[in-house]
DNA sequence: CTGAAAGCGCTTACAG
DNA sequence: CTGAAAGCGCTTACAG
């Protein structure tokens, strides 16, 4: 019987590992190999203690002496002990593992969360597990809480839109495992948030087209289904209010996140009389196919239509012309919410409360896509 | 003494895990909370045998009468047994973590990298740790070592330019760990290597600017330090030499993979005399940028120089015009590697030395950057 | 084909 | 401030 053909034979694909290890004859799979590292145990009996003493020393506890401390310290550097993870895993019951769970579908979004997060997980001992997911599919929740349950994470960072789903955080809340969502808006206690605080951006946007001197002015929407639509477009309905201008409904459009609604409501918006002069599209992409419809209908931009995105991802600085945009600090926002959850992994007992909201604001940048309105 | 105080005092940041935990007074950190989940212990119980019998099941022993494995395969599903990855992990010497080391800045390819690997990761119960790495830091190597000994990897994936290091091979022959290199060219036995055939592609590029008729040709390559640059400018040459056309030494220009070295070069070759009628930039970040030179210059594009590019990430099809490129087919090639690590991740004493090298090529697509050569 | 014992490398619970 | 015993949930090594 070969080997590959029983692997093919499991019935339960929830345990089907691929891989097989039988006694009898069967060759033999060994772990990492080499020379074996030092354990607790080396530690314990070079440094003459037990070696609940040196799991203190690891833990940090403030039980153990100074010198007994340093002592252990010493002889775990010299030898180069390093606690396995997996043992203390499974001790702790809990893994040193911090997820990222996210369904926006942005890879520049998704790559600085992640360097943000590692930022703050850098010599740490966490590692960082990623979990695209798509809430669409009807197996989600199940498949949520089957990873989070089996891989007894320390804690998972959860981004927009699926951070918005409150069954996901009754699921987090119900297994006890520690959770940040990323939202534009406090959508739970300071301590489970980090707030990006997208309305502010939107407004900013406004400010920028008023100051040029813009009245007749488009918007291009995210889907709905995210919450920083309704932030960005919310901001930015505000301050055009504020200053006595308005943006009625001809020239709004729901376009939806991605570069080819930005080409086909821009087009749509370039039709309306009079035409717009200034065009908001909610994030980058939209607005780089706002730049496309421009060039099609024989428009330039600034000159005739100034476009302004939402973002700054790399896409904006790319294209021509630059874009004006609003940047979010994605990375910085990644570093607080592993910074967050390394700090208290979400145990139980401890009074977060009185915790301060995280927070970062929206910043505007101002490149070649916004001019003064044409006379 | 406040709990946050002695996090603070760690002296040994290799263990400084910022967490804490002992007995005498301190508040208690648990593990996940809820009802305990089934253990295999429980199902040797139900199902009337040893755990010893229910471990042959989960790993796909062949060595379990057909009934009895039925028998347990019913309970697991019933009761929702899953084994704890940890506890297997520490009886396995060897965790269910497959990595991702790379240090391509690129986060669409970094992205869809992931989305590869966890294409054949699915259900696998392995998961996905990502780290980024620089190889240009004094403690690379040092820092490699220490996270794959420590996390005991059940195997690592590779990618360019780090997967080219063969000290980084050493290392992980060293310790054992399973490991597939992504390289332009089999640098390594067919059981660790997935080649990605960038030649292939250079020859498209030089065939569709030929069969347009361009004579005189710009060239701008990658950083020296990436062997995939070597291979589309080897690729280029060639076909364009077959055709007894070629590139003199005046219109080749060495970028660095980036939009800013993209404009720089495109300029530089925007100036030569005759102007080339075509360039070929190496990846399409700097094909962007030749896009940007072609336009401060005044000269259009395709009606003045034609570009052509490499990769075909979204930024090819996001400006104006968009990009005749090169598809790399990233996620395809994370995929393979994934699977080829899952099918054999490094088990020692068995012969993958007749496995088929894997291999994808990559294809021309072409869209509004190219057109014939003016006259 | 199956099982009892020992062990993976840590931490908890308890005692001093 | 420190330690001996038991245990986390699995697999290995050995025996039958």
């Amino acid at each position: 019987m070969s080997r590959d053909n029983f692997v093919a034979k499991s019935t339960e694909g929830r345990l089907s590992s691929g891989h097989m290890a039988d006694d009898d004859n069967q060759p033999r799979r060994r772990g990492l190999g080499g020379e074996k590292k030092p354990t607790i145990n080396d530690v314990a009996r070079l440094a003459g203690v037990s070696k609940k003493t040196v799991s203190r020393v690891i833990n940090q506890s403030p039980f153990v002496k100074a010198d007994t401390r340093e002592k252990i310290n010493a002889i775990i550097a010299e030898i180069g002990f390093s606690p396995d993870p997996q043992a203390r895993g499974l001790a702790f019951r809990r893994s040193f593992l911090i997820g990222l769970v996210y369904d926006n579908p942005n890879p520049q979004y998704v790559v600085n969360m992640q360097l943000g997060m590692l930022d703050a997980m850098r010599g740490s001992g966490y590692e960082l597990v990623v979990h695209p997911c798509n809430r669409g599919n009807p197996t989600f929740l199940t498949d949520f809480r089957r990873f989070i349950e089996r891989q007894k994470l320390w804690g998972v960072v959860l981004t927009p839109s699926v951070s918005e789903d409150d069954r996901v955080k009754i699921i987090l809340d119900e297994i006890g495992c520690g959770y940040i969502r990323i939202a534009s808006v406090p959508v739970d206690e300071p301590a489970h948030i980090i707030v990006s605080n997208d309305r502010v951006g939107g407004r900013a946007a406004a400010r920028h087209l008023a100051e040029l001197g813009h009245t007749t002015i488009g918007f291009i929407s995210g889907p709905g289904t995210f919450r920083s639509s309704h932030e960005r477009r919310g901001g930015f309905e505000e301050e055009l209010k504020d200053r006595k201008l308005k943006l009625t409904d001809d020239y709004i459009m729901q376009g939806a996140y991605t570069f080819e609604t930005g080409i086909s409501c821009g087009a749509e918006l370039l039709k309306r009389t009079p035409r717009p002069t200034a065009i908001f599209a909610a994030n980058d992409e939209m607005a780089a196919g706002v730049l496309h419809a421009i060039r099609r209908a024989n428009l330039r931009c600034p000159e005739d239509v100034s476009v302004i995105g939402f973002d700054d991802f790399q896409i904006a600085s790319s294209v021509w012309p630059p874009l004006t945009t609003v940047r979010t600090p994605t990375r910085e926002i990644g570093r607080m919410a592993a910074e967050k959850l390394i700090g208290h992994g979400g145990e139980e007992g401890e009074d977060h409360s009185r915790e301060a909201a995280s927070a970062t604001s929206p910043a505007l940048v101002v490149r070649d896509s916004t001019g003064p309105a044409p006379r």
